[in-house]
DNA sequence: ATGGACAATGTTTTT
DNA sequence: CATTGTCCAT
């Protein structure tokens, strides 16, 4: 078999590692997927392991389908069996086999973080506490917390009044999410969790299937995923794991880098495999990543190089405002595609906030240039789409309260928040849902009812309630989309939108949007369309065969590469955000961010600053980022409007690029001569051309007999100076 | 019940 | 500023 062909010595190592587990720590570039893929593959095709024993978890839907097809294109079939998906997918999979054992059933609804919103705000409604004391957003912030470290309302910790209430609001929270049938995104892990922790029988099946278990982005687990990967690999313990501590930038979701350390305390017996070389980036672009990074305490310096070779500095411009600096990008990118460096298509715009696309997209407009822009977020927050879901939700599952809430009157069908009180109060006392009772209606048992509502109100109850029990009756029967024109149809969605304004025939066609994407489910029923839509990562909706420039958060950026990238908005409070100067370990995750943002970029990095911006419709000046100070200057050409600056000139402050770090001022001395002989672990014997310091390392140029030269880094390369 | 006018309030990142 | 919520008149 030619898997391991074009694989360095590191690579092959994990992709054969034996049984046990195995801990990969990958820098960024340096071919984790393509060792995941690998492995895989050499996993079925080379050791002879059912594709249905072996379980793979990514962190986007995205990136398990491009393995999946890397898989196949390795084995010249199709993997038939193979479990392969993110966490919450393949946690949603299992809770739906085993609902059996769970306090819901299996054709649960999933709630997305605006419908987890809306729950929150009625549990504090139920317990009449105050929205203004109680953010919802903070309340559930807690909540989410505590189910990310596997805690139930019951165990939820009281130091303060405020966690007396959050206790409280959690309790409630969670019997309105199983009175609807649903969970959240955190309850997908902490049941299955649970279910596997408590129920052995169960357990043991799942831990008995996968042989082998592979995680991918393992810096970015928390615990409750820890504790998933440790039940599932309970019996086999062939848990391979790949992560870069370095890139951990989700601990406000719960994520742990220190889960990284924990595999290690937990399995002494783990192999370790460093994967250190870099396919990516220049070596410039590496260099600036590790001067940033290396600022980060307690880790274990990594040296990332590469073969490619220094290539161009990097770009630090500023521009007056964060408006100029939209069109400086856009300007940019479209004078070097005139130029013909590169493709639309190589360039990706990154920002630390979503707001920050604003500009940029006004930019690009204003010139007539197309561009993509990642986020989910975008196109299923719009409201038309949320209603349009909320309705197949409701057909799907009319237990389903905060759909309920969200369609009855959407466009307003005369159910006002009266008649829906008055619905809801009805049917608590006679114990069913709010949707059930509408259902009672719609089959025109109004009268056993009637007291409990006006004539008017029953009236129109009962039309909306036989529209549910239509739909209803279709669920099973036709495709989701089917369903969704009779919807559609039904309830006149359109004619309720396109009120002949841009806008309205605007969210008219994201509706025809969301129509096409439920075009393709015609294999797979409603509840996969629906599952599918709730679990949508950002970068899911990234169509990567269109040729334009991208706009994306650091964060979706994870991941992904660009031969050109520009990360705009570089000014403290941005980059770093505001609401990390004040916590250490918030800076350091910024930090990272800034990190893996710059270790995105292959051939070109520019690197923009505004110096006002816009904030709350006031323009106001900002101090850069404190990141850039610790970039040398040596490594970066600046260009950009100085004269705006008076700084600039004899007082401007060269000594500002100087990274004023007492390592890099540590002198080394060569260790290897010109002529020395050595030996490297993949190349062989060569010999020594040339050597020099550069940035804290030795820089070394060797002449192999097998692969002819190679500048290696002395701190990385393993070589072996022959005597 | 509905829609318009006004006030308040706010922004990290996302499965 | 821009969105969201609240109040009030119809």
């Amino acid at each position: 078999m030619d898997i391991l062909a074009e694989l360095n010595s590191q690579q092959q190592s994990a992709v054969m590692a034996g049984e046990g587990p195995v801990l990969v720590l990958a820098g960024p570039g340096s071919g984790k997927t393509r060792v995941l893929t690998q492995r895989i593959a050499y996993l079925i095709g080379a050791v002879g392991v059912n594709p249905y024993n072996i379980l793979a978890v990514t962190f986007t839907n995205k990136a398990a389908r491009e393995m999946e097809s890397r898989v196949q294109d390795l084995l010249g079939v199709r993997a038939h069996g193979l479990t392969l998906g993110t966490f919450h997918a393949t946690c949603a999979r299992i809770l739906r086999r085993e609902a059996e054992h769970l306090p819901f059933n299996s054709n649960f609804v999933i709630f997305d973080s605006d419908d987890q919103l809306g729950v929150v705000k009625q549990a504090l409604a139920d317990l009449n506490l105050d929205l203004k004391h109680y953010t919802p957003r903070g309340i559930h912030a807690s909540i989410s917390n505590a189910k990310n470290y596997l805690r139930l309302p019951e165990d939820y910790p009281i130091q303060t009044y405020r966690d007396e209430v959050v206790k409280r609001v959690y309790t409630r929270y969670q019997e309105l999410l199983f009175d609807s049938n649903g969970v959240d995104f955190d309850d997908l892990l902490l049941w299955t969790a649970y279910l596997l922790e408590e129920t052995s029988t169960v357990r043991e099946k799942y831990a008995r299937r996968y042989e082998h278990i592979l995680v991918d982005e393992f810096q970015d687990t928390n615990l409750a995923q820890y504790a998933l990967v440790r039940h599932l690999g309970s019996i086999h313990k062939n848990i391979f794991v790949v992560g870069d501590t370095d890139q951990s930038i989700y601990a406000w979701r719960g994520a742990d880098y220190r889960n990284v350390m924990r595999f290690e305390q937990d399995h002494p017996e783990a192999q370790v495999i460093l994967l250190e070389q870099n396919y990516r980036s220049t070596q410039s672009i590496l260099n600036v990543a590790m001067a940033v990074i290396d600022r980060n305490p307690y880790r274990t310096a990594k040296r990332l190089f590469t073969q490619r070779g220094s290539g161009d500095k990097i770009a630090l411009h500023e521009t007056y405002d964060d408006r100029e600096e939209a069109t400086y990008v856009v300007d940019m990118i479209a004078s070097l595609v005139g130029l013909k460096q590169a493709k639309p298509g190589d360039f990706a715009i990154m920002y630390r906030t979503n707001a920050q696309s604003r500009l940029l997209e006004e930019a690009f407009l204003h010139r007539n240039l197309p561009y993509k822009l990642v986020g989910a977020q975008r196109f299923y927050g719009r409201r038309e789409v949320k209603d349009v879901i909320a309705y197949l939700r409701l057909a799907h599952n009319p237990a389903n309260d905060i759909s309920l809430s969200r369609v009855i009157n959407a466009p307003p069908r005369g159910i006002g928040n009266k008649s829906l009180l008055a619905l809801r109060t009805h049917a608590q006392k006679i114990h069913l849902s709010s949707g059930e009772l509408l259902l009672e209606l719609g089959w025109g048992s109004g009268s056993a009812h009637s007291g409990a509502f006006t004539r008017r109100t029953l009236a129109s109850l009962a039309t909306f309630g036989a529209l549910l029990v239509g739909w209803r009756a279709m669920v099973a029967e036709v495709p989701p989309l089917t369903l969704m024109d009779e919807i559609l149809e039904k309830v006149g969605y359109r004619d309720y939108l396109d009120d002949g304004t841009e806008e309205g025939r605007e969210r008219w066609g994201n509706v025809m949007e969301l129509r096409r994407l439920a075009a393709e489910y015609t294999e797979r029923d409603l509840a996969a369309f629906l599952e599918d839509v709730a679990l949508v990562s950002d970068q899911d909706t990234l169509e990567d065969s269109v040729n334009v420039p991208t706009l994306l958060t650091l964060h979706a950026a994870k991941g992904l590469e660009f031969p050109v990238v520009f990360i705009v908005g570089l000014n403290d409070g941005t980059l770093p955000h505001v609401r990390s100067f004040d916590d250490p370990e918030a800076m350091q995750e910024e930090r990272r961010l800034f990190y893996v943002g710059i270790t995105r970029a292959k051939d070109r990095l520019y690197l923009v600053i505004p110096l006002n911006r816009s904030a709350y419709g006031y323009s106001e000046p900002t101090e850069e980022s404190r990141f850039l100070k610790d970039i040398p200057v040596d490594l970066v050409e600046e260009e950009g409007h100085l004269r705006r600056r008076p700084k600039a000139g004899p007082s401007y402050r060269p000594d500002r690029w100087v990274s004023p770090s007492p390592a890099a001022a540590r002198a080394l001395k060569p260790q290897y001569s010109p002529g020395s002989r050595v030996q490297h672990p993949v190349w062989g014997e060569g010999m020594v051309l040339s050597s020099r310091i550069q940035d804290d390392d030795e820089i070394v140029d060797v002449f192999f007999a097998e692969v002819g030269m190679k500048r290696l880094a002395a701190s990385l390369a393993r070589l072996q100076l022959k005597t």
